[in-house]
Order: structure tokens, then C-alpha cells, then sequence
DNA sequence: AGCTACTCCTGGTAGC
DNA sequence: TGCTACCAGGAGTAGC
């Protein structure tokens, strides 16, 4: 499912097509992916509008407008984002269709209907309670280690937290914390500075190998704007492979549930923390 | 504060 | 072949 690699890759490949262009039209066969947005006020806000930038933050691309606001998009599981000509068939889950004044239209297509397209006076606002960026200057070794002193979380649930460090999502930080050979139940606290710089380092270093992929595709849903699955998934050290041996150590890789997701550990790269919690 | 459970969704897959 | 049941999960919310 899209992450910040994923999210960074639709970012950079729309961007050219959508900067400078002005909006003509908008259909929208969904309305639930505007968020609490009604169809009518939407078209209202957007038809007329001219895209002055496409970027990043977290999981979010946001699209500034002008002359004011901004469509901030997230495509949780199996949202896309597509700009094609005008003939283009988006397919049965198109969601939101915004015809360009270049012949061409920005496509929202989504199987699973969870993404959003919203429009936003200020997008600041809207993205103010995200966390550092993972790939940012603010997100040094010494944030980390003091930020995982202040919780009494477990290692997993507080890196899904986009609160806390944003952009993360299920894959990259069963990878990271693999490579970090830290196990997803350790409390953030009790986590050594040393232990911290090479989760801060495994993190940065997972992220930035996955953007120079394009992200990761193990199923039918990402594929990139220009229609191309990802290359991460060929990297992947645990997620997905239960069962199999670790390409560290060949012990069998294990699957566990934290906070409702699939967790993905080699028992003994990843020693479990003391007094850990029995399923 | 931090945990679990539930919601939103549907294609894919396992089991019969 | 065709049915049913269940799974995946990002983020928001509710309740303990």
C-alpha cells in the first residue's frame, strides 16, 4: 500500500504534468472521496483553479491551487493518481475526474474507495499535527533518540503513528526495524542510543533505496502514474515472507499481529524484548 | 497515555 | 463451477 516511497513517486511524476495547468471541468463519481465536501462546492472551488505545485508531506500530496487553497490527496490502500489524454479510460473505479486546459485530465482511481481528494483553504493547517519527515532535516539521530525516550510505546505502533514520524506505513517499518534489528513489541523507551542510530540510519536508508525504485508492488493495486509496477518488493527483507528463511540468517521469517496489523520478524535477528507479551 | 476494537471497502484466495 | 467466509490495511473514532 502506498507510503512515502509510493507517495513520492505519483508526487514526481504528475508534477510536470499538472503545474501550470488550469482546470476546466471536474466529475466526480464518488462523493465520499471529497471527505465531508459536497460535489457542487467542490466543482465550485476547483473548475477555474490553476495548479501552482504538486508536493509531498507524509502520505499526502498536496496540489496548490491559485489563486487559493489546495487539493490535498491520500491514497491509503489502492487510490491512484493518473494524467492522460483526454480519451484515456480510467476503468469502473475511476473516482474524480479534473479535465485540464491542455486536452489532457487528472485522473483519482481507487478500488477500494478509502483515498481522498479534498480541497483545502490551508493545507498548513489541514497537515498541522503530521510528525518530522523521515527524509528531512529535522529528523536527525539525536531527535530520534530523545523522541523514543518520551514514550512508553512499543517500537511498531509508535512509528505507524503519523503524529510521531510521518510517512512511514506497514512495510517500511517492518523493514526498517529488521535492519535495525529491533522487534516491533520493544518498548520506544528502553531503546539504547546506538540502537536508535541505526534504526534512525535503517530508515533513511530503507526509504531512500525504495523512492529510487519507484516503491514497491507485491499486488495489482500500486502502480506508478505512468502505469509501472514498483521495484522495492525485490528488496524486501521480511514483509510478506512469512515462512521463508531470513536473508540474514536463513531462520524462518514469523508473522505476528501488533495493533492489528501483520508484523513481520526474523525471530533471531530481532530478539524479542524481555517480559514481552505472549499471543 | 496507550491500548483494543471497530469502521470504511472490495479483489483475491482458501475451503468446501 | 460456484458458493461462502475471510483477509489485507491507513486513518479516524470510541471506549476502557
Amino acid at each position: 500500500m502506498p507510503e512515502l516511497p509510493e507517495v513520492e513517486t505519483v508526487a514526481r511524476l504528475i508534477r510536470p504534468h499538472l503545474v501550470g495547468r488550469r482546470v476546466v471541468a471536474a466529475h466526480v463519481a464518488w462523493r465520499r472521496t471529497l471527505g465531508s465536501c459536497a460535489i457542487a462546492t467542490f466543482e465550485r472551488q476547483v473548475v477555474g483553479a490553476r495548479f501552482a505545485s504538486v508536493e509531498r508531506r507524509a502520505k499526502y500530496i498536496v496540489m496548490r491551487l491559485e489563486p487559493e487553497g489546495a487539493l490535498v490527496g491520500h491514497l491509503r490502500m489502492t487510490g491512484r493518481m493518473h494524467v492522460e489524454d483526454g480519451t484515456w479510460d480510467p476503468g469502473k473505479f475511476a473516482k474524480v475526474r479534473l479535465d485540464l486546459d491542455d486536452g489532457r485530465a487528472f485522473h483519482f482511481i481507487d478500488v477500494r474507495k478509502f483515498g481522498r481528494l479534498e480541497f483545502v483553504r490551508d493545507p498548513e493547517r489541514a497537515l498541522a499535527e503530521l510528525g518530522p519527515e523521515p527524509l528531512g532535516e529535522h529528523f536527525t539521530f539525536e531527535w530520534l533518540r530523545d523522541a523514543l525516550r518520551g514514550h512508553r510505546r512499543r517500537l511498531k505502533p509508535l512509528l505507524l503513528d503519523q503524529t510521531f514520524l510521518a510517512g512511514l506505513g506497514n512495510i517500511y517499518v517492518d523493514e526498517s526495524l529488521h535492519r535495525a534489528r529491533l522487534h516491533p513489541l520493544q518498548l520506544a523507551a528502553r531503546v539504547s542510543a546506538p540502537a536508535a542510530r541505526a534504526l534512525h540510519r535503517e530508515i533513511r536508508s530503507v526509504l531512500s533505496e525504495a523512492i529510487e525504485r519507484e516503491g514497491s508492488s507485491f499486488d495489482s493495486f500500486y502502480r506508478t502514474p505512468e502505469g509501472n509496477p514498483g521495484g522495492y518488493q525485490d528488496q524486501f527483507q521480511v514483509y510478506g515472507r512469512a515462512g521463508l528463511p531470513c536473508r540474514t540468517c536463513a531462520t524462518p521469517i514469523r508473522r505476528l499481529v501488533v495493533g492489528q496489523r501483520g508484523t513481520h520478524v526474523c525471530p533471531r535477528c530481532q530478539p524479542a524484548p524481555r517480559r514481552s507479551r505472549k499471543p
